[in-house]
DNA sequence: GTGGTCTAGACCACA
DNA sequence: GTGGTCTAGACCACG
């Protein structure tokens, strides 16, 4: 569970840290049940405060992606919710479709690179 | 150009604003050379204040999509850069569709929403 | 006398037509005792207001690069101050220097370029 | 960290103080990493409103001299675009080199000043 | 009438 | 405590 966190982006550091582990269960890094490290740890190896990353395992928790072991632990969950694409992330997608249309990404190039990131490979 | 902004959004509204410009840009209902409407008039109908207005069309303007006329007005670029997809854009597409795949949207629905959004058929 | 001018600059219309006839004068393109175009034409020919054409006459007026005659006509000066270097443009050429070293333009080269563009060869 | 700044000048206040940082980081005043005064500090200091500073911040951020720290602080760049010399710099050069000729300032003189700039001398 | 700039406040997210 | 965002005004340069 390396984190690449970029200090200098205009997204916010427990974001990416949700986002590094929501990829990381999609390509099947991490599998449903498998321990997620501590709090602590992770602040440790990331150099960042304890307080970001309880935050993102808190939105991560709160999404359903992770779950609250009794003994302790934190774990990735069994079951994600099948509710298909929200709302929310269809008008995410958009905006990118739009600038990928306006920065000259023919629809067939688009529509692999979206396959490719689906199934991991890239 | 009738925004729909979500106040309540976490996403800021000058964010909002430019996103829409750029779906309407892509999905050709605002063409290279029209005039988009003047920072006054759009902070009136988006009820938004002038300066938030200003900060989308500054945006806009910097990535490319919208010129300044000199002589009164703003219109949408004649080129746009034919930059292919940044690597910023790769890791939010990237993002999306982790989020799917968990979501249980199968590759062969992903992809067709993914062909959809950018054909601006929906 | 074709002006080139950038609507979508940031730099005003009647400050490009002011930097091109100065631009002109000192590659000698235009010398002392030269007629300089006439408002009307001036404007038609760019396609601009008079009233631009106007102000950047007025300002080379007042700056000393060009006379009006007293049969009507504007011709270039035949002398110009030589008060050498002012302030402002000392200043001016400081923050180019210092744009020029960060993006990692040599000295030699910087030099080079000065001398070129004084000379008019480029 | 002192700002002089011309407040009856044509020059924004936003971007004589963006100059002055560039300045300063060329002439090695600033080094990378060094971090530069909060906006509210400047703002205090230099007698001018918060977002005038913002705005310069934004400036320089988007064309890579600084970037936002994200746990506070904003730093000088480690890395500046090495891109040489702009199209957009070379037309401001031209017209200086143009306006010192006319000033009667020789060839060798006006080399002599380049030079001086660009090491930082004066 | 347009965009550009600036002010003097305020609230919030982030770390 | 930092930067990010937003408001409700205002004045000015430009064309």
């Amino acid at each position: 569970m390396l984190m690449k966190l970029d200090f200098g982006s205009d997204v916010p550091i427990y974001q990416q840290i949700r986002n590094q582990i929501v990829n990381a269960i999609a390509s099947e890094k991490l599998l449903p049940g498998d321990k997620i490290p501590a709090i602590r740890v992770m602040a440790d190896e990331a150099g960042v405060n304890m307080m970001t990353v309880n935050k993102a395992y808190a939105l991560l928790k709160q999404e359903g992606y992770i779950k609250s072991e009794r003994r302790g632990g934190t774990v990735v969950a069994e079951e994600f919710g099948k509710g298909g694409l929200g709302e929310g992330l269809r008008e995410r997608l958009r905006v990118i479709a739009s600038e990928a249309r306006l920065a000259a990404v023919s629809e067939e190039e688009f529509i692999k690179l979206c396959g490719k990131l689906y199934r991991g490979e890239i």
